[in-house]
RNA sequence: GGGCGCUUAGCUCAGCGGUAGAGCGCUGCCCUUACAAGGCAGAUGUCGUAGGUUCGAUCCCUACAGCGCCCACCA
């Protein structure tokens, strides 16, 4: 015997070994469909979050949904090395022990990162198999660690060097001296990708440039006056009458002795500000195209002597001397100059050395200082910071690796176009699209020590050989010496390749055949422009096939009042504390671990406290899995609520206690396993299994469509609304007839609408319904070691019964009507009355579905006679028919009741009424609406008319 | 500045051209031998505002308001 309640503990752990050791999870036929989905690889770093559980739930509810459809399934998992994020783990370790990396060496700091990888990382594949991801660990494992690919591991790298080389000799690959996003702190290039900008309050200032001539000056703007050291020129708009006359003259610049011309450019928008700009090519991405524009292309530039690249921050972003970085000036152009001496100093002594932001004030300082500081007013701007460390990027002109992006971004936005591969929702296409028109060449160089390091190895000459392996690079060199470039690859660029190298690429492997194209990728949106958009370009270029045909893009988890989760906020929730419950003296103490600052803490605290005053229960995997479906609409947040997961928590239980029901009334009992035996199905019976026809193509259209809140839904009111309220309570009045048919018919739908229920929730809810399927199947005559590798319900079409449909519609109200009366009555429970009815319920079996009101509303016994026995006791209308609910109560209240009856019915005579009232509603509405309102127009007007017979008789007595 | 999305019951959300739905919450009455993590019954909405299209609009169109997200080089 089960259990009274669900215990979800002491289910599930058990199972997931079980199935994981059986190899349920790996692919197994490939003669059978392939059905395939990619994991986003989560970082190696990470643990489980609640975006993770989300889309992990989705994913695994649509493979376990294949698997049972006979699919050959292959969920692909693995591990991203996350280059950026584990080296600043692995940093913030060394750091405690008063160590950096540099103490360690490249070599060391890598081999210690491999370490805290194999002892540390994939923790979340582990908590993934909490929540029951039915992912197949051994695929793809070369390490051997049951955590599926690792991007760093040996034939991961092997596609990486392999696709850098042939993108290389393509021509997409190149390398060049650009102006980058450059990360300060980290001391290395990101992409533009890897820069948040956020509007922040900062300061304007307006500095004075005067004249080289004494004739005056002219003012700039600036938000970063610390650029003033590297300014070579003014630029004003070739348009503006104002200043045309002064393009060619020289100013000097404030606090240096050096004079820079000024220039006109279309960029300068002669209305902002001053219509005058400072130029700082090596600092400013604007700044730097116009400087191209006018200088470096142009010949004029003879005349144009200091107006070169000047870099003025070293890679800590610490002013410097100044270095000419363009090869005109720091060779013969500059150097044949009189006024050289001049230049040695480009940027003041008492400047050197100082932070950028120190060198700030005291550039303000002196401006002031000199008079040359016009204005400084409070300014609205846009802050690039890294993502990774929020520090400012500094843009930084150095020798990094980028990939073309042209063509391939062509080739992405065409498959799209041509529905090769589908967003879902749709509007995320145009997200998609939008960023591929606008694509710039991907930086893919990064100065870190973790990653794939890029397979290019230099000459003393500076000569670049890019090879598949150091002895290959020295072949091509011959007898000459080479230096491998220090630099690794951005993350992105190998997770970009996982379609294809997972499947074993560069190889050509039957599963490379078989999973290209994975069906459906589920990702957020977050990651459309770092992961989906160059997985769609590079699978394209390498193997001329789309990574996937599906890309479902999940909403982002919010909490119950639709805040972001973040940790200093304390709303954040572990996706296992869900599952295990955890107790409020422990929340409070992981949610406040490892803060920094105190005063986060109380609020933090408090948050939790009044949140979860008694920490948070056990819900189980199953009950969280069906939350997060339910939850699952077409919306771009999901709100995750605690009371919902209750909810459904409260379902796995309903759904555990109806089979202890259907277990207590079946087990060692006929249920109608043998053939040869009659069977007598009533209405009720076919009702039921009409009814789970339509379910079960409700859910594969759920399924189909990606709407997992449907497959929920309807699923839950089934086996709730249906199979629990009415199905199993009519049972039990079944299971009393002295027809062993008809009891052996019960118990055979009983057992069979159940099982299949059962198979219908696994994708969603594994645990619970693997648990009582095994108890459950037997009864039905099935066998199987797993509810897992049973086929999934389909709909028989043939099986719909809509007179039993329409037989329990009457039954349903009857019964409800029924009970409607006692409960206004304010009649007990306990207390038996007779119910008069002045017709028979319009069914096939009027005996048994009176029967069947009878006890469903607790009744004594049902009369029927040609008129209701002349009393004040409650009575309704239920179609045709009047029944009377055989006690006597007070006449004043009855009347209350009835009249508020009346004025509803008489609002719906009114509303059908005015629409038939209107001439061209008639002439053109189509004839069954037109019909299906006369005929509510006159059902409403024959139940006016009994309603208001009785309240005569009523309104008599009193 | 450009783009996308949202606004429906107290809360969170489905519905998207023909009598407004769900979960949670709320109100009564019940520990009725599957389930109090439950049963039965019930209340609750000028479907953001203003126009338009239509026989008919929560649904389609336009404008406006509010909220959210993404992209963008205005110093």
């Amino acid at each position: 015997m089960l259990d009274k309640s669900f215990n979800p503990a002491a289910i599930e752990q058990a199972w997931y070994q079980r199935w994981e050791a059986a190899g349920y999870f790996r692919h197994r036929d490939h003669a059978k469909p392939a059905y395939c989905i990619q994991l986003p690889p989560p970082n190696v770093t990470g643990t489980l979050h609640m975006g993770h559980a989300f889309q992990q739930t989705l994913m695994d509810a649509l493979i376990r949904y294949h698997r049972m459809r006979g699919d050959n399934t292959n969920w692909v998992v693995g591990t991203d090395h996350a280059g950026i994020a584990t080296q600043i783990v692995v940093e913030r370790q060394l750091e405690l022990e008063g160590k950096t990396r540099h103490d360690l060496g490249r070599e060391k700091f890598v081999e210690r990162v491999w370490q805290w990888k194999q002892e540390s990382g994939s923790s979340i594949t582990r908590q993934m198999r909490r929540l029951g991801a039915s992912a197949n660990w051994e695929y793809a494992d070369t390490e051997g660690q049951k955590a599926g690919y690792f991007t760093m591991d040996a034939s991961m790298s092997r596609a990486v060097v392999e696709v850098f080389v042939r993108l290389y000799e393509e021509g997409l690959i190149y390398r060049g001296k650009r102006l980058v996003n450059w990360d300060p702190v980290l001391g290395t290039a990101v992409s533009d990708l890897e820069v948040d900008t956020e509007e922040e309050d900062g300061k304007i200032w307006e500095i004075r440039y005067p004249f080289e001539d004494g004739s005056g000056s002219l003012s700039v703007a600036t938000t970063r006056p610390e650029t003033v050291l590297g300014d070579v020129a003014v630029a004003i708009n070739p348009k503006d009458e104002r200043y045309l006359k002064l393009v060619g003259k020289r100013v000097r610049l404030p606090l240096t002795k050096r004079y820079i011309p000024v220039i006109a450019d279309n960029y300068v928008d002669p209305d902002f500000g001053t219509g005058c700009v400072k130029i700082t090519p090596a600092h400013d991405f604007n700044d730097f195209n116009v400087w191209r524009r006018l200088f470096a292309d142009n010949r004029s530039i003879a005349k144009l002597p200091y107006a070169g690249l000047l870099s003025i921050l070293d890679l800590s972003a610490r002013v410097i001397s100044g270095q000419w970085l363009n090869e005109k000036h720091s060779k013969s152009d500059v150097a044949a100059r009189r006024d050289d001496e001049e230049l040695l100093a480009l940027v003041p002594k008492a400047y050197q050395g100082l932070d950028r932001f120190d060198a700030r004030k005291k550039i303000i300082a002196d401006l002031k200082a000199e008079e040359l500081l016009v204005s400084e007013r409070p300014y609205k701007l846009r802050v690039p910071r890294s993502g990774r460390t929020n520090v400012i990027v500094e843009p930084m002109l150095t020798e990094q690796w980028f990939v073309k992006m042209e063509g391939m971004a062509k080739d992405g936005l065409d498959v799209v176009k041509r529905g090769e591969v589908n967003f879902i929702p749709e509007h995320w296409t145009a997200t998609y699209n939008h960023w591929l028109e606008n694509i710039q060449d991907w930086c893919i160089s990064r100065q870190l020590w973790w990653g794939h390091q890029i397979p290019a190895w230099y000459d003393e000459d500076g000569t670049i050989y890019v090879a598949r392996s150091e002895q290959e690079a020295e072949k091509k060199a011959g007898s000459r010496k080479l230096k491998r470039d220090p630099d690794v690859l951005d993350t992105w660029f190998s997770s970009q390749l996982v379609p294809f190298s997972s499947l074993g690429w560069p190889d050509a492997t039957p599963d490379l055949e078989t999973f290209l194209p994975s069906d459906v990728l589920v990702t957020g949106n977050d990651i459309i422009f770092f992961w989906v958009a160059r997985m769609i370009m590079a699978t394209r270029h390498f193997t001329g096939k789309v990574p996937f045909r599906h890309v479902y893009i999940n909403a982002i988890v919010r909490d119950a009042e639709g805040e972001k989760m973040s940790k200093s906020k304390g709303n954040t929730l572990d996706p296992l504390d869900l599952i295990d419950g955890i107790s409020l003296e422990a929340l409070l103490k992981k949610s406040t671990a490892g803060l920094m600052k105190g005063e986060h803490k109380e609020r933090i605290e408090k948050y939790v406290r009044s949140h979860y005053p008694n920490g948070i229960q056990a819900f189980g995997a199953d009950a969280v899995r069906f939350t997060f479906a339910s939850l699952a609409t077409f919306s771009i947040t999901l709100n995750f609520d605690l009371s919902r997961c209750e909810g459904y928590r409260n379902f796995c239980n309903k759904l555990w206690n109806a089979a202890r029901f259907v277990l207590m009334n079946t087990e060692g009992r006929d249920c109608g396993l043998d053939e040869k035996l009659p069977v007598k199905l009533s209405f009720v019976d076919r009702w039921i299994v009409s009814r789970l026809q339509r379910v079960e193509a409700a859910a594969e259209q759920g399924f189909a469509e990606y709407r997992f809140d449907n497959v929920a839904a309807s699923i839950y009111s089934f086996v709730w609304d249906e199979y629990c309220d009415w199905y199993v309570e009519l049972a039990k009045l079944q299971l009393q007839s002295p027809d062993a048919a008809v009891q052996r018919g019960t118990r055979r739908t009983l057992v069979r609408v159940l099982e299949t229920s059962l198979r219908l929730l696994h994708p969603i809810t594994p645990f619970i319904t693997e648990e009582l399927w095994q108890k459950v199947a037997p009864l039905a005559g099935k066998k199987g070691a797993t509810i897992m590798l049973q086929p999934y319900p389909k709909s028989q079409p043939e099986k719909i019964d809509e007179a039993a449909e329409r037989d329990m519609a009457v039954l349903k109200e009857w019964t409800v009507a029924a009970r409607n009366l006692r409960s206004e009555a304010k009649i007990p429970p306990g207390e038996k009355l007779p119910l008069y009815t002045t017709a028979a319920p319009p069914v096939a079996d009027v005996e048994g579905t009176l029967a069947a009101v009878q006890s469903l509303a607790r009744l004594s016994e049902i009369k029927q006679a040609q008129a209701l026995p002349d009393s004040t006791a409650p009575v309704a209308v239920v179609g045709e028919a009047r029944i009377m609910l055989y006690k006597e109560v007070d006449p004043a209240l009855e009347a209350e009741r009835i009249s508020k009856e009346v004025a509803r019915v008489n609002g719906e005579i009114a509303k059908a009424k005015a629409q038939l009232a209107n001439p061209s509603f008639v002439e053109r509405a189509p004839p069954q609406v037109v019909e299906e309102v006369r005929k509510r127009l006159s059902n409403h007007q024959q139940e006016l008319l009994k309603h208001q017979e009785q309240l005569q008789k009523l309104r008599g007595r009193k």
